[in-house]
DNA sequence: TTGTAGGCGTTATCAG
DNA sequence: CTGATAACGCCTACAA
């Protein structure tokens, strides 16, 4: 590979004036810009990233750090966050399909040294793991994750909002046997989704069975799973609020095997609204998140928080979400059409 | 930010010492790594990435350059390349979301120093565009790219075969008026599977009109969209094979709500088989691409490349596809029951 | 407008 | 087993 010293003896300059080419920095005369550039063309020559960032102290690139998402979700995230950082010059360094702690915070020391921030998402991330593994220098986005200690910036879904609204929404149509199915254990979102459902249940005074909460894992044949044990329930609840669309997706085929019609027989609706959502038959009523631009602005806010450095207040924030209703949910149960509660 | 040399006062002992401990190379005591081990703890000592690249010249990171993916094929891509880079130690610096061919060069650009090796897919690059963006010396993996020249290693789904597989089951059924949804134009896999599509509908003997060619971009929507304009035709196709699920997806969505059956009125087929296929209403009958192991794949055999350096043949893999009949291509036409061609 | 020289944090090559 | 010290490729005062 060709070197700044290449470039500066075959244009006859010095390394100093090529540099100066090379960043816009300081004067140089017309008819040696161009000459540089001519001869650095041939050469093929760049400037070694690593060398520049030794002494910039800078490396143009943030790193994302992610658990075991699927489909959707997972790409409109690196989406929504490679246009917001390539609008500011910065690159990804993605490393994912993280679902245990080790392994975790062994990406995590992978990453010292070469990112200039860091975007973590992981349910199994903490802030004394974070502190153990990451430069306390380093800016860091905390993305829905429990955030336990009041250090680093944050950006969470309303997962129980979302929920909570959901739920609601579920009730204020009459039903009342409404089971869940319960994202992966261990993970923030699906504790969170769960919280909502249940406070939501126990608001509108509908005593939950252990049976009704279907353990799941965000997969479509988890959903389908969850199904088989649900129509084993008498009596057999009147709907089902999945944590995830997949989920929903994977229930809804169940149910259909099963001989039962969404949403005549029993309501379905999800979580994500991914952009499927509508297609699907019936269309999924589901809890819109807007992923990319959660993306989006998680690498806005690291980068503010890389703009100001350390005389800089941290602060979580909250990301909205909304209600789509669709055809999944119907529009209530059939068996007892007792009048919504207060709503 | 501690430095080798921090952890070397501290610890009473040559930053060549502190090397040592850190990368394994060279006798250490006990008695000294010990210490050393334990400076370093407790001064959140890491070695700083940039300096250590610069010296041995190695990032241990791997570039990927993407185009627009959508959905679960983008998801799974990276999942197979993150998993198989981990395993020998890289990282994934990712640059997605490029639908233009000089977005796509200046990502290329921006890569340049930063990393070890290169996985592009693209229908936008091709063999000139790549040799004066990239160096000479850097190993690079072309992607389902249309590769021209033969100076690159490539590896490409066998999208021609599996179009043509899939568009002989339909006419095995017995359909003879199949209609495609196109993938977005100039994308390398969509002018492949209409390719595959045209051979086995010539080779049937069937004349494929114009009409029959309904253009799509591989999003949901067109796919929604590619059934209006089917509609309208007379005599109406009586199969549709769409370039991928997405579409696929949509298709059948738009279908059901003009009052047609998929796959009594209409059949439906796509492309890729993503996990959600088989949870459809009615399941998707589609070609199956394994696409996390197309991405291993893909970094391995980068690795490999990266391996033998210079003195390394390269050679262009073809990705193979596996037919996957579920029930939305139904089991023949309603109307002509003329006698399947010869299968 | 241009050149010289020091140093960024590591690793590697020698001596001890 | 351990310690000096010269690179690695680049940027940036400071000088000219």
């Amino acid at each position: 590979m060709a070197t700044i010293k290449d470039v500066a003896r075959e244009a006859q300059v010095s390394v100093a004036t090529v540099s100066r080419v090379f960043n816009d920095s300081g004067p140089v005369s017309d008819e040696t810009r161009r000459r540089i550039r001519e001869v650095a063309a041939r050469l093929r020559y760049a400037p070694h990233g690593a060398a520049r960032s030794l002494i910039t102290s800078k490396t143009n690139t943030i790193g994302v750090l992610l658990p075991d998402l699927h489909g959707e979700f997972f790409s409109e995230m690196i989406r929504g966050m490679d246009q917001a950082a390539k609008k500011r010059g910065y690159q990804l360094l993605v490393s994912s399909s993280h679902d245990a702690r080790d392994e975790m915070e062994a990406a995590l020391r992978a990453m010292r040294g070469r990112v200039d921030g860091l975007i973590a998402m992981s349910p199994h991330l903490d802030a004394a793991s974070l502190m153990a593994n990451v430069p306390a220098t380093l800016p860091v986005v905390l993305l829905n994750c429990a955030v336990n200690g009041e250090g680093y910036d944050a950006l969470t879904i309303e997962n129980r909002r979302g929920a909570y609204a959901m739920v609601r929404h579920l009730l204020g149509l009459g039903h009342r046997a409404i089971a869940i199915i319960t994202g992966a254990s261990g993970n923030y979102d699906a504790a969170e989704r769960l919280r909502g459902y249940r406070k939501a249940m126990r608001a509108a005074g509908v005593e939950v069975p252990n049976e009704w909460e279907l353990p799941g894992d965000f997969t479509e044949a988890s959903g389908y799973r969850a199904i088989g044990a649900l129509l084993a329930l008498a009596p057999r609840p009147t709907a089902v609020f999945a944590a995830n669309d997949s989920m929903a997706i994977g229930a809804m085929s169940a149910l259909r095997e099963a001989g039962l019609r969404v949403p005549e027989d029993v309501a379905v609706v999800g979580f994500d609204d991914v952009p499927m959502a509508r297609y699907m038959s019936p269309p999924l009523t589901s809890v819109h998140v807007a992923i990319a631009e959660l993306g989006a602005r998680a690498v806005e806010k690291l980068l503010q928080a890389m703009d100001e450095k350390h005389d800089h207040e941290r602060h979580h924030q909250r990301f909205a979400t909304t209600l789509v209703i669709r055809q999944s949910c119907g529009t209530g149960p059939r068996r007892e059409r007792s009048p919504p509660p207060n709503d």
